[in-house]
RNA sequence: GUCCCCAUCGUCUAGAGGCCUAGGACACCUCCCUUUCACGGAGGCGACCGGGGUUCGAAUCCCCGUGGGGACGCCA
């Protein structure tokens, strides 16, 4: 049978890390399998869901490079599927009409807590052979509710978690259709994966105790049940859970912080899954491997430390061109201008193995094309009045030297040979003055790109 | 409260009864490289939640604790 999976965010707000790799994995699974990955919003909480959250789920999707086969389906636009459905069950016996009201609900709960019981519906509006039921009430709109079975147990194997079982007197009838007939989640998802054909199921955690009643609804329906694969949450650098006012952040921030999607995705990719010692590999070499037997079910603690060090070794594999286009567009939001000269693509090049991000990449070279701040600190450190004879002979020959790194080195060399000085007495100064801080490349490398003229007048602004 | 799930270095993990004196990676520490800071290289520190079983043998299987998490909506 040809696999199919499915990602179902509901559009309530950003993709974030948990659902980046919830998607991930659908996905990956599906391409290791040569089937389809299917996009569907679940977009029935009208109060809740909104277009731009669409959009953003969307685009982070996008950015990652999760493209689906199917899709994007809405739920809203599945309408008059729905009721077709759920007509049926009424017809087959399989759901029933429940007129108690919220509040009505909201007293049975209490109480039942109470008495220390698991809140669930009584049953009360629950058709039975020989069973009086009230009069409906005139004025109130009935609920549909499902006809769960009582007794037994519902058994699945869970292909991260193993074999689960739950007893259906845990469960109780719950709402498939509210009172203004839109139909709910568990409901809509049930049909939605049935129809789509939806083999395998791979989801976050929390839907756990949503499985039993998909699975029993399933049945009624005489459907097929898919396999189940329920993935463990994600939790922040603290060990907290991630929570709309805690630490979760969209997918898109990690963009804009500097980080390359494919630093995101590996480590998402190791994130609770592992194959061996791997740590470092493409998304070709992850789709031909990945599969839910290397998937722990224990929860796993988000680790920036080791995402920037991934990212820092991606930022060392991407080609100069690619690095320009997107340090230009950095450099220009911090309010620099980059110039033809110093050359860009050097400047990266110089730059790009002592990164870790693509901020902190854009940030260190902003010097080249704008007059740096010197770091005090640095300047008490390094400059001195006994280095002022040395840095005006070092100046003469910057003045005529072949413009290369080579000669600068010898021209810098030179001057530290006549005054009996030690290499960084000579390069410290001169890289505090030219880059503002203490800490660069190679200095004559700096010098070189940097240009003769600026080298010059930098080195000239300076007071000793 | 009830039900469900989880438990190996600080963190991510390897581990399917003997290959485990528990392996790798991030972080941290030391050294090397060096023109500063990084990068890179070489080392080091560091864990099987506790208690009972089963077995010749358990990190691995079972039970009980403990701890953590999730779910109990006319949200998804």
């Amino acid at each position: 049978m040809t696999v199919r999976t499915r990602f179902a965010p509901s559009p309530t707000g950003f993709l974030h890390i948990g659902g980046a790799r919830t998607a991930l994995f659908s996905w990956a699974f599906a391409k290791r399998h040569h089937g389809s990955f299917i996009l569907r919003v679940e977009d029935t909480d009208v109060a809740r869901s909104t277009p731009e959250a669409v959009q953003a789920i969307l685009d982070g999707m996008h950015w990652l490079g999760l493209s689906y086969d199917e899709g994007p389906f809405y739920q809203m636009q599945r309408m008059p599927r729905y009721k077709e459905v759920l007509q049926k069950m009424l017809d087959e016996g399989t759901a029933y009409y429940c007129y108690a009201g919220k509040e009505e609900l909201e007293a049975l709960r209490e109480s039942q807590m109470q008495q220390g019981l698991k809140p669930r519906y009584d049953g009360r509006w629950r058709p039975e052979a020989g069973k009086l039921l009230p009069a409906p009430p005139q004025d109130a709109a009935p609920v549909i509710r499902f006809k769960n079975p009582q007794d037994g147990e519902v058994v699945w194997d869970d292909l991260v978690k193993g074999q689960i079982r739950i007893a259906n007197k845990e469960l109780d009838d719950l709402i498939i259709a509210r009172a203004d007939g839109t139909p709910t989640y568990n409901f809509c998802v049930v049909v939605d994966d049935n129809d789509m054909g939806i083999t395998q199921v791979i989801r976050g955690d929390d839907h756990v105790n949503n499985t039993p009643r998909q699975i029993n609804l399933l049945q009624a329906l005489g459907a097929t049940v898919p396999q189940y694969a329920h993935l463990s949450m994600i939790l922040g650098d603290d060990g907290q859970k991630l929570s709309k006012r805690h630490g979760a952040v969209s997918v898109m921030q990690y963009d804009e912080e500097g980080y390359l999607p494919e630093a995101v995705l590996n480590y998402l990719a190791r994130l609770g899954w592992s194959h061996g010692d791997d740590e470092i590999f493409s998304m070709k070499q992850f789709c031909a491997w990945f599969d839910l037997d290397h998937i722990t079910p224990s929860a796993a603690q988000f680790n920036t430390e080791k995402l920037k060090w991934l990212n820092a070794h991606y930022i060392k594999l991407a080609s100069d061109e690619r690095l320009v286009a997107d340090i230009s567009k950095r450099l220009a939001q911090m309010g620099v201008a980059v110039t033809a000269l110093p050359d860009l693509s050097g400047v990266i090049a110089l730059y790009k193995e002592r990164v870790h991000t693509l901020n902190e990449l854009a940030e260190s070279i902003a010097y080249f094309y704008k007059k740096p701040e010197i770091d005090a600190i640095a300047a008490e450190k390094h400059f001195n009045q006994e280095i002022k004879p040395a840095m005006e002979r070092l100046l003469q020959h910057l003045e005529r030297v072949e413009w290369t790194a080579e000669e600068i080195h010898h021209a810098v060399s030179e001057v530290v040979a006549a005054f009996a000085l030690k290499f960084p007495k000579v390069a410290m100064p001169l890289r505090v003055m030219l880059t503002g801080t203490a800490q660069s490349p190679s200095i004559d490398q700096v010098m070189c790109l940097l240009g003769r003229d600026e080298v010059l007048a930098r080195i000239k602004a300076v007071q000793l």
